[in-house]
DNA sequence: TTTTTGTATTATGTATGCAAATTAAGCCAA
DNA sequence: TTGGCTTAATTTGCATACATAATACAAAAA
């Protein structure tokens, strides 16, 4: 008796290696949106495989994947690229997004629990913290994480694999929209209206806030990006 | 120089050879989407790539992407299969699929050109024939490209890739919602004034009906999907 | 019988090899 | 030098081979 339950102690941990491919594509994804793998720039097989110590199948599986994430685009005969950022992909993604974060904010006013909006506003509070120090980095972290949670709290699974997936997309571009303090003061003060309507379960008036916190995300992003168009011409 | 122009026309029509990861991708989503594959019917990798006259590589490869795409699931070790088709998923997947359809009807009105709404118009018609015939086949393929035409009127490619892929999804729970007479009807009444919203460009009314017409939809396949649920249990 | 355990078979995961296409390099002529 | 052409070197696409894990099955033990 003891020693059964012993052994089913042990067997309850058990060692699961991941494939191969899912570390690689987890490897790729962040190099390409924390920007280490630019835009446009090239994805040589060989270069890739020496650094991760793999062999060219598992690799090539990982950039079909991310191929069909849109984060790679692949060249036949020619390899793949990093997907170039374009405004006008960034826009439409952004547009989509928003629809998508409306949606969350309705669901999540019916399906969060008690315990997803108290992280939700504890990470309100990290991400104010930040604000305070004035640490770009970390308030961009926090804000990420605070609309994730909104996703989540929808409960629809779709809905946020859907938007996760737009989201690396778009997060490479973050640095472009080179954030005025006017601009991060008033973010700030929208997300405090946000947490408040979640709080108060007002669905209607958190779909507007969110809708038009996006749009103004949306405003400030094109703006960025009109603005290094013209520097790159 | 005739000789030159020659020699360019023959250029111009290049033999482009596919890539044939793509050719069995298309291939295997066909089948899925079809029902030939039927939910978790395991893909074995032997049988379909003497089936495909391919080698294993571009298979998998195209197997991989159809994992994040999400119509097959990959189970370590032990290959892939179509995935299953859960009641939560697909309702998620509609929900998701109506807040998409109620931002395409926004910018389709703000964007639409003439010809756009020119082209949906007529395949409401087309439409309309087999509904009269009570042909249910050929009523859901025009009823699929009309809402795709819609979609695609938003001129939001990101928008356009999103839904598509969901959509792919969902049509394989296509033969789940039978469609009673009256709901067959009144799906074509509701067609009836989203065509006339989209010709006024009445951005505000197509959206509240588009997503009326998604709701019923919902509750359609819901109804099925418990029908169904009963009968396996 | 029922369960268990060792073995054979099969299928998947990863690496490597070969052919075709692309890119780069070299070379000559204008 | 520049432009075009030929050829060499990479690089990708696909196929095949090897390694490892999962499954099926049969024999032995309870």
């Amino acid at each position: 008796m003891g020693t059964l339950e012993t052994l089913e102690g042990v067997a309850e941990r058990r060692i699961e290696r991941r494939p191969l491919h899912e570390e690689v594509i987890d490897q790729l994804r962040d190099r390409i949106v924390q920007g280490e793998l630019v835009p446009g720039a090239r994805l040589n097989e060989r270069v890739l495989c020496e650094q991760l110590g793999i062999s060219r199948t598992p690799l090539r599986e990982a950039i079909k994947m991310l191929a069909t994430e849109g984060l790679v685009e692949l060249l036949p005969n020619r390899g793949a690229i990093v997907t170039p950022l374009k405004a006008a992909n960034i826009a439409d993604t952004l547009s989509v997004m928003g629809a998508l974060e409306s949606l969350a904010g309705e669901l999540a006013c019916a399906h969060a629990s008690e315990a997803e909006i108290a992280e939700i506003r504890a990470l309100h509070f990290e991400m104010l913290a930040h604000h305070a120090r004035g640490e770009l980095a970390g308030y961009f972290r926090y804000n990420q994480l605070i609309h994730l949670k909104i996703i989540e709290a929808s409960g629809n699974a779709v809905l946020t694999n859907t938007y996760r997936q737009l989201n690396a997309n778009v997060r490479r571009a973050r640095y472009m929209a080179n954030l005025s303090q006017e601009r991060w003061d008033a973010a700030v003060a929208e997300h405090e209206e946000i947490l408040a309507a979640l709080a108060r379960r007002d669905a209607a008036r958190l779909k507007k806030l969110l809708a038009e916190h996006l749009a103004h995300k949306v405003a400030s992003v094109m703006a960025a990006l009109a603005e290094n168009a013209a520097v790159a011409a």
